[in-house]
DNA sequence: ATGACTCGTACGACGAGA
């Protein structure tokens, strides 16, 4: 079983890069993250005719995940259990549950498309709010059935080696040890497995890149290959994300 | 190349991204 995972930023907007990429890398089983639509806009026929279904949970402007699937999409999750909202404490900024999280069983695989919260900087409240996230997420995930795949955009580098500069990110948000406590993962093969490269000043050409969308599952499941597919990054209007691609021998 | 962003919303900037 194939399975991916792609913050494509604006599905709407990557639509032309994302349909020939499904139809030639394949996947079994896609997670999408910050599709950045309303549910009423998501294209449900044009995956279709490849063959997906499609569980979308959008909020319109900003985040939205998605499970798209080719073997059976069923007891679909349009958030995880317990999973909190954003509370500013500014009375303007009603608490929300985000549009962040679906789950689905797919093929008889439990599989979560996660948009963990950004975070912004570690005096904002959205940096608590990321914690306690993942702190909820850990707890939902606890019960969930197995074998298991947790995927998405983690908004976390697990290890130095995941930045190009680890001095650049001096006090910020993404490589703090509550961060990377909060999430475990182990490194994939190769010396610089970036996921995203900012749009800015060339970063995806200088090496600038950070390892932040991640694929955990169950120890139980053995993975044949793995790999993140930079030409997705590459070209005419490309996602500031590149997918990640892995093989499951089931 | 001694530099180099993109999205939605809405039609002019601006918030957000990481």
């Amino acid at each position: 079983m194939r399975l991916a995972t792609w913050n494509v930023n604006s599905l709407a907007a990557r639509l032309p890069r994302v349909l020939p990429w499904l139809e030639e890398v394949a996947p079994d089983v896609v997670a999408l993250q910050e599709t950045k639509c309303a549910d009423s806009a998501f294209p449900y026929h044009d995956l279709a005719a490849l063959g997906y279904e499609a569980a979308h949970n959008g909020d319109g402007r900003w985040n939205g995940s998605a499970v798209l699937s080719r073997v059976g999409l069923e007891d679909v999750q349009l958030a995880f259990d317990g999973q909190p909202p954003f509370v500013n404490g500014d009375a303007l900024i009603p608490p929300a549950v985000e549009a962040r999280a679906v789950g689905a069983t797919c093929g008889g695989l439990r599989f979560w498309s996660l948009y963990v919260p950004n975070g912004r900087s570690v005096d904002d409240p959205h940096y608590a709010y990321k914690l306690e996230w993942l702190a909820r997420l850990r707890d939902a995930l606890s019960t969930e059935p197995q074998p298991l795949v947790v995927t998405g955009d983690f908004n976390v580098a697990p290890h130095d080696a995941d930045v190009w500069d680890r001095s650049v990110f001096d006090g910020s948000t993404h490589v703090t040890q509550p961060e990377r406590e909060a999430i475990t993962a182990r490194a994939l093969k190769g010396d610089h497995p970036y996921t995203y490269w900012d749009y800015r000043a060339g970063s995806f050409h200088k090496g600038m890149g950070m390892r932040i969308d991640l694929v955990l599952a169950s120890p139980t499941l053995t993975v044949s290959d793995a790999y993140v597919d930079r030409e997705a990054r590459k070209g005419k209007g490309p996602s500031d994300h590149a997918p990640v691609v892995v093989d499951l021998q089931l």
